[in-house]
DNA sequence: ATCATGCTTAGCCATATCGCTAACCAATCC
DNA sequence: GGATTGGTTAGCGATATGGCTAAGCATGAT
């Protein structure tokens, strides 16, 4: 379990905004040019390049130019380390239902005694 | 599918900070006053609460006040729409590749006849 | 060569976020 | 009552975020 894994703060970063979500949500349909991508956000390139930067930069989107067109991927691998995460919540949850569970069992020992 | 889901920006920008992470983290052995919470963080009582707020803006944590003490409890359930999120970007890409192979089988069969 | 297309960069503005201190309740405790 | 403890509110300053326009650059089409 690290401490401060700034890999999560990237990746939910990225996805806590509709627009990034929206461009994510085209592109696990497959690949796309970023005209396309922005197109149904209704905001302009730039904004769009820079939603774009902060995805590349979790992992989540891959890109490369062909010719003077910039090819956008996505990239589900990156998804890991959040259900990692959630993973280990879940896990200390449960971990906690144990002791409780524990806890009763113990109290039931006690009484039968 | 939500076109633009709040509760989305809610749960990942909360998710977003280490801090609040650290918090959750805590959380999840079992519930704790505001001070314990904070302890560890290094951070002082405001900012503790203001992250705690996030916390429950997004429904992660629910609070009640006994005495003086406020206590504060981690909600599982709140991770809910987010692992539905991941899901259906999981069903996006793999009917991408079932589309792929779709084509593929289709590319086969030409070149059978 | 010229023009249109697709992206890119620079920079502005408004707002939000994250930390803090200072001051202020409200419930114990002596 | 008075002090202490646990929380709360108000407000400040630095930085980050999210939108834009304007201008630039590179490639593909004519």
């Amino acid at each position: 379990m690290a401490k401060h894994d700034p890999q999560l703060d990237l990746l939910f970063h990225a996805l806590a905004d509709p627009t990034r979500r929206m461009m994510l949500n085209r592109l696990a349909r497959g690949p796309a040019p970023v005209t396309e991508l922005a197109e149904p956000t209704g905001f302009k390139l730039p904004t769009i390049l820079r939603h774009l930067a902060v995805l590349e930069a979790a992992g989540l989107v891959a890109t490369q130019k062909d010719g003077r067109v910039r090819s956008c991927a996505f990239q589900p691998a990156a998804l890991r380390p959040m259900a990692e995460w959630m993973e280990e919540q879940r896990r200390l949850w449960e971990g906690r239902l144990d002791r409780l569970d524990d806890y009763v069992t113990r109290l039931m020992k006690e009484r039968e005694t």
